[in-house]
This record gives structure tokens, C-alpha cells and sequence, in this order.
DNA sequence: CATGAATGAGGATTCATTCAT
DNA sequence: TATGAATGAATCCTCATTCAT
């Protein structure tokens, strides 16, 4: 009884979320309106600020859960040992899956508020602690030769946002990471190359 | 008569252009109201309309002459015969001097109008054939080693776009690119790092 | 059976009543939300309107409850035989101690509705009554002279009435009828002081 | 030309502030909608925006304008020298010609946001010198015994907001200052009197 | 050519009240 | 009895754009 109220709200609840991020992969959260998000799921306006604080917070959860729903996903397979390739290989695979959800944050993270930017961040930050390991270990282990591993980890990163973002001019049939995936891993792991050591005699 | 008018009228138009412009690069055009603009330039709100159909147009007008002007002076620069390192040290130069200008292109370009965003892309694809020749000489020359040059300029400006975008989270004092100037520089040219090919004693 | 679920209606209608009141007090009724009031009792939205028609309506009743808790009290002290200035001190004695609820009901009794208003000015009467008899002796006694007694009243309730509605601006702390206590006795006093019928000599 | 529309423009700021100070007669300021004011006056609702910069700023320019009208033609008036007693009557003609007006302000002004207050009490306070000043002199001529002149004052415009804030219950025909007039003013005047000198012998 | 007053649709948010459970 | 999710009208305010002057 209780339960079938409350489970009509958390329905309502999740119409209000799913249509919000519909939405939001199709036109970005930039330009939407609280109305037309309610409009869309079908619930009347101040329904929405029954179940959310406010737009932000709305949007917060969006994020947060196709973040929480992908990055739980995506942690279990990067945990697993892995030579930096595999790692690389296994969250091209998600970004590709989600791309047009990623691309959207990839545009539109500078103009969020900073609770939202940072909530993206913190996400971010997560996945790469993953990579930085990774590569920690294998400079450890004298497979790759050392480096500036925060570095490295930016030129992955702004490469990834530069091509999602701008998908549309790098891809011809809008799935920039299907497409541009090999030069991406093959670029990207050339930086760990090792160097061209100099013979000992030299 | 005539010429006088229209003078002054190109002065009007001079004027909006300039105070959009300052104010682009403050905060960026997205929160940017007409009435604003106009207030900054001393003139009517209406008169801004008078001289451009509408918001849109006035600044992909600025944006596009402040990009037009910016490489007229750029690509004298590049046009030197460089060492690969020396050209990208000229235009981090440049980035750095204009950094609040390209900082908000780089954030805003994928909300611009097709138009305006292939205009903006065409200006870096012209740098980035500076890049692309002087990489091309380099390895025919067998200074660096064959790779795709087009992915490794996706790095480069994917990286740039990346920390000037997100500026205020890396660089401590709002400038990025003069705080990550070295890592940038150093990360990169390791992709044309000679790769081991032979052993020492070869 | 009917009677304890009756016992429990009750009760609720009075944690309403009680909650109501309290944040009556602190905040006076006009900035009220029902749901907060609900949510402070500790009962649901809708419950607040199975025991009370509206809004409006609950906040009648509350007035009314208190209004009348207070009389009863206050009442029996005016009932003994005083000196007008006993009786003054007596009622200020009341004013201070539950000054924070005469302060609401001094701003916002124009804001009641008809019915509610007239409850108020009715208690108020009753407690003129006292006053009136009062100087009513005293005038007959020739202890004072003679004057317009109901003008006096308005007088003095119209000055207290004042003095609470914009407590904040007379009082630092929050207690005006402390703080003004000796000034309003002094000065609605000297109504009452003997004129100077006669010659020094006479 | 620019005459024509800037007079233009000014009517219908005058039309707003018309509008709104006959909307604020009739039922209070508090429940009163910007959409409100700008149908009955005849404009977009966008234009009241245009003329004020929020609602607060009109109403406070509504009441200061009503205010300082009033008070242009007052001040001379109370500035002729005069007897106490001219000096009330002057200031209740005034009352009891905008009785509607002050009636509302009396009411509302607790519930006013600070600076409405302020603009308000300060007006007050500006009426409140002349009083204080023809009291003063007549102490020190020995017209009339010292007093806490302060205390009298509060007892005068206490008295007086007292009426005017529960006409209604006052007044059989709308105009309390009218008809309760010579009671004021008489009461009022009894603080004033000369006390009851004790011989010079005594 | 230039003005700037006026527009009105659109923005987020609040809240007393209802009604199915 | 009591619940609490849902409602929707109402709130103030913004802003690109128009048009009579």
C-alpha cells in the first residue's frame, strides 16, 4: 500500500529523470526548461519541483546517475590488472557506447555551475586515478620508460573531450570514437615508448 | 554627404564590435545581453539591431574579425622555416598572449552556429598546416620517425583546447597555458621521439 | 474504540495547533507555509487539511486558543481592586511576558479576517473594561478629574500597540514594553494629573 | 520630438505609479501583482520592468512620491510658527485628506521590507521634528510643563496609527480621523497642561 | 541613420489545496 | 483517520526584438 505509493512516486521520479536526460542528450541541458522537461514526461509543472529542489539539482542527478550507472560499470573492468592498452581499450569501449551522453558533457562542462562541474570532475578524477596507476606500475616495472604521468593523462583526456565535443567535424557518420579509436590508442601509447637509449659506449 | 554618414556609420558599427568584443572576452558571449552591449558602446539599444539582424550576427561578426585579425599577425610568425619545437613554442607565444580571447572559443565553440564554428575550425585547420609541414620535413628529413600526423595534431590542439577551457581548474593565477608551457611542450615532442629500433651496439 | 481513535484525532489537532502556534510566534502567520507547519508537527500535509478546512481556518482557531488561554489568565489579576496605576502595571507585566505573541497580533490584526479581527478587538475590550471601571472609580472617588475615558484608552492601547508592531525599532533587545515600561506609565499617567484649577494662594 | 517621447515615456511611468497608489489605496500593498498593476494601467508586463527595476522599487517610489507630495504642502504649513495645538490640527487635515492612503501604510509598514520602512519612518521622523521643536519651545517659554517629549510623541503617532489602522472598527462612516478628531486632540493635549503647582508656601 | 520605449513569450520557483490510497 | 504525491495557477523577473519617431 505504502509501497505502491511510493513506488508511483519513485516512477514518476524516474519519468522526470529519464525524460531530463533524453533531453539532454538530444539538445544538451544548456537550453532546457523546466517546463518542457515536465511537459515532456507527462507530470505537471510543479511536480517537478516536488521531486527536485530545482533545476539544478534536477540536472545534478542526471549526471549523476548515468555517471554512477556507467562508472559502476566501468570500475569493475578496470580493476582488473591490466596493461595500459586493455585499460584504454575497456573505457573507449564505454565512451563509445555513450558517446552521444559524453559528448554533450564534454561541451557543456565549462558552463555548468561549479557544483555540477565539480560533481563531473570528481568522476573524471576517478577514471583516471585507474590510467595513473596503471602507468604507474608499468614505469615501475621498467616496461615504459618514465614520464610526466599527469601530463600524459591530460593529453588523453583533452583529446577525448576535444574529439567528443566537436564529434560532428571528425566523424562522418557521428561516432567519432568508433572512428577515430586506433589513432587515438596508437598516438596516445606512443608516449610511453621507451626512448631510444643510447648505447652504453656512447 | 553620403560618405560622411556612412562613416559614421561605420564607426557605430566599429564601436558595438569592439565593446562585444571586450566583453566576449570577460565573460564569454553566452550571458552576454544586448542591451548590455549596447549600454557599453554608448549607443541605443535599437541602434545594434540597425547594424545587425541580430545577436547571433553581431558576434559571429566578432568573433570572425578578431580571428581574422589575430592571424594575419600569427601567420607571418609560423610562416619561418622552424624547427618542429620552435614553431610550437611561437604559438603557445601567441596563445599565451590571448589566452582569455582563445579560452573562450575554445569553451564556446560547439554552441556556435555551423557557420560560425566551420570558420573558427578553418582558421586552426590553417595553423595547423604550419604544423603539418613542418612534421611532414621533419620526417622526410629522418629527424623523427614516421607516425599520423593528423592524430598527433589532434593531441596538440585537443590538449590546448583542454586546459584553456578548463582553465581555472589547472592554472592556479588564469593562466593556463603559461603554468603547463613546459609540460605541454615536453609530453608532446615525446611523440616524435626516435623509437628504439636498434640495440646498443648496433 | 471510536473513542481512542477520536482521542488520537484530537491530539493531532492539537500538535497542529501547538506547532502552529510556536511558529506563529517566531515568524508570525503571514510568511506561513502549510507544509512546514505539517512538516514541524510531525504529520502529514493532507492531515492538516482533514482538521482543518484551510489554512486561514487553522490560523483562526490557533489566535483564538491562545487569546483565550491568555485572558484566562489574565483576567482574575485584573479582577482585584487596584489603583489605576497597579492596573497598568499588571497588564504591561502580561505584555512583557508573552510580548512576542502581542507583537504579532499588534501587526497583524488588520490582516485577519472580519471574524477573527472582531475576536481580537473583543478580548481587547474586555480588558478595557477593567481600565474603564477603574478610572471610573477614581473619577468619582475625585482622586482625578474628569476626562474623556474611552479616548484615554485608545490612547494607551493605541500606544502600546505601536510600541509592539515596531518593537525592532524602539527596543535593542527585543523587549520593547520593558524597555519603554516607566516612559508609557509616566506619560499616560500625567493624563490623569489634577489641572492646576486654583491659584497658589487659594 | 525626443520632447514627444520622452514625455510620453514618462506618462506611462506616471500611469504605473497612478495605477499602483490607486490599487494600494484600495487593498494594501502586500497582496498586490506586477501583472496586476501593469493590466489595470494598460501596458505589457514587461514595460513596468522597463520603468522599475523590480516591484519593490516601484512601490517604494509610489509611496515616496505620495510622501513627498504630502509632505511639500505640510512642511510650510508646520513651519509658520505656532501653537502646539495649531500644529496638530494642521497635520490631522492632512490625515484625514489622504485618511485612505495612510490608512494602508499604517497597516502595512511592519510588514514592509526594510528600506520601504526606512523611506517611510523617515518621512515620519522628518514630521515628528516640527512637533518635537514646537514642543521644546514651549517648555523653555514656560507655556507648558517639562515632559518627556519623546514618550508624548510616541503616544500621539501610536495613537494615531492606531486609529487609522483599525478604522473600520473606530469609524461608522470611514473617516476616523474625522470623526475621532477633537478626542485626540483634546486627550493629547491634557499631557501638556500645567501641573497642579503646589503653593509656594507649601 | 539613430533612438529607446514597448513588447510578450519565456524563465524558475512557490504553495494552498485535492484525492486516490 | 491519515497520508503524501500531484496539481496548476500565481509569483517576480529577463531579454531579444520591433517600430514609431
Amino acid at each position: 500500500m505504502t509501497n505502491k505509493r511510493s513506488l508511483a512516486k519513485q516512477e514518476t521520479r524516474q519519468k522526470l529523470l529519464a525524460t531530463a536526460k533524453e533531453m539532454l542528450i538530444l539538445n544538451g541541458l544548456l537550453p532546457l526548461s523546466t517546463v518542457e522537461i515536465a511537459r515532456q514526461a507527462g507530470v505537471a509543472h510543479g511536480t517537478l519541483f516536488f521531486h527536485f529542489q530545482s533545476k539544478e539539482n534536477l540536472l545534478v542527478e542526471v549526471i549523476d546517475q548515468e555517471l554512477l550507472q556507467i562508472t559502476t560499470e566501468l570500475y569493475p573492468l578496470l580493476e582488473r590488472p591490466h596493461q595500459l592498452r586493455e585499460l584504454l581499450d575497456t573505457y573507449l569501449n564505454f565512451l563509445e557506447r555513450e558517446e552521444l551522453f559524453f559528448a554533450v558533457i564534454a561541451r557543456e562542462t565549462p558552463f555548468y555551475t561549479p557544483e555540477l562541474r565539480r560533481s563531473i570532475l570528481g568522476r573524471e578524477a576517478a577514471v583516471r586515478q585507474y590510467f595513473y596507476r596503471a602507468i604507474e606500475t608499468a614505469v615501475q616495472s621498467g616496461q615504459i620508460q618514465p614520464l610526466d604521468i599527469t601530463s600524459s593523462l591530460n593529453f588523453l583526456f583533452g583529446t577525448l573531450t576535444y574529439y567528443l565535443s566537436l564529434g560532428e567535424a571528425f566523424a562522418s557518420r557521428g561516432c567519432v570514437i568508433a572512428e577515430k579509436r586506433a589513432s587515438i590508442v596508437e598516438t596516445w601509447m606512443k608516449l610511453f615508448e621507451e626512448a631510444p637509449k643510447k648505447g652504453p659506449g656512447a
